[in-house]
DNA sequence: CATGGGATTGACT
DNA sequence: GTCAATCCCATGC
């Protein structure tokens, strides 16, 4: 993907992000979950303004903000919008795709399903870390790339954003419907049909 | 400088 | 269903 593709509304790109391909290290995987943050909610990290933290969140577009949550699990946005804007999307999960064997070893776990479903649960199967904060998702190491074919016409859900505390009224989640891979069923509240996502 | 709160996960009742 | 682990950093005194 390119910056172009980053550089626009957040909530778009969240969208457009579900089934295209996140890879590491010779692991790779479908985008089936993702959460949009911006700014002005505040819920987002950038709520409080320009930080030591949030340096990241105003980078340019298409830039990988990896922070520590828990003090425990690394969780990987793509920043998007222009430098003045603190927004980005929050990878949430994936449908395993390539390196199974490498994500089971440093995952401690066999079952397929329990690989990616998870934001902290995906940064560990690939092996990505707070070393990644700050690096260019459209050159790598961690890179984004575009839909396969055959996820093309995937039919996408939005839903309320998981595990937050603040704005959580807002439905800035994006789920592939029916699949799972997910870290959570699509809630009660969710199951809203958003538009096909546009070619990547 | 001390404190408190997480964009979570896995183990356990 | 409950709960601890563990660390970065924003906030307040």
């Amino acid at each position: 993907m390119r910056p172009a593709f980053y550089d626009r509304p957040v909530l778009a790109v969240a969208a457009d992000l579900i089934g295209c391909i996140l890879e590491h290290d010779g692991c790779s995987g479908v985008i089936v979950e993702t959460e949009a943050y911006h700014h002005s909610e505040a819920a987002c990290h950038a709520y409080v303004g320009l930080t030591a933290r949030t340096s990241t969140l105003f980078a340019p577009a298409g830039i990988a903000y990896v922070y520590r949550s828990y003090g425990i699990h690394a969780l990987i946005n793509a920043v998007c919008e222009p430098e003045d804007v603190g927004a980005a999307v929050l990878i949430r999960a994936l449908e395993p795709l390539t390196g199974l064997d490498a994500m089971r070893a440093r995952r401690g776990l066999q079952r397929e399903r329990d690989l990616c479903s998870g934001p902290g649960k995906l940064t560990q199967a690939l092996g990505i870390g707070l070393e990644h904060n700050a690096t260019d998702l459209t050159t790598g190491p961690v890179v984004i790339g575009s839909r396969p074919e055959r996820w093309a016409g995937v039919q996408i859900v939005s839903d309320r954003r998981i595990g937050i505390t603040r704005a959580i009224e807002l439905p800035w989640r994006f789920c592939v419907a029916g699949s799972r891979y997910l870290s959570r069923p699509v809630s009660a509240f969710g199951g809203t049909a958003v538009r096909a996502a546009a070619v990547c």
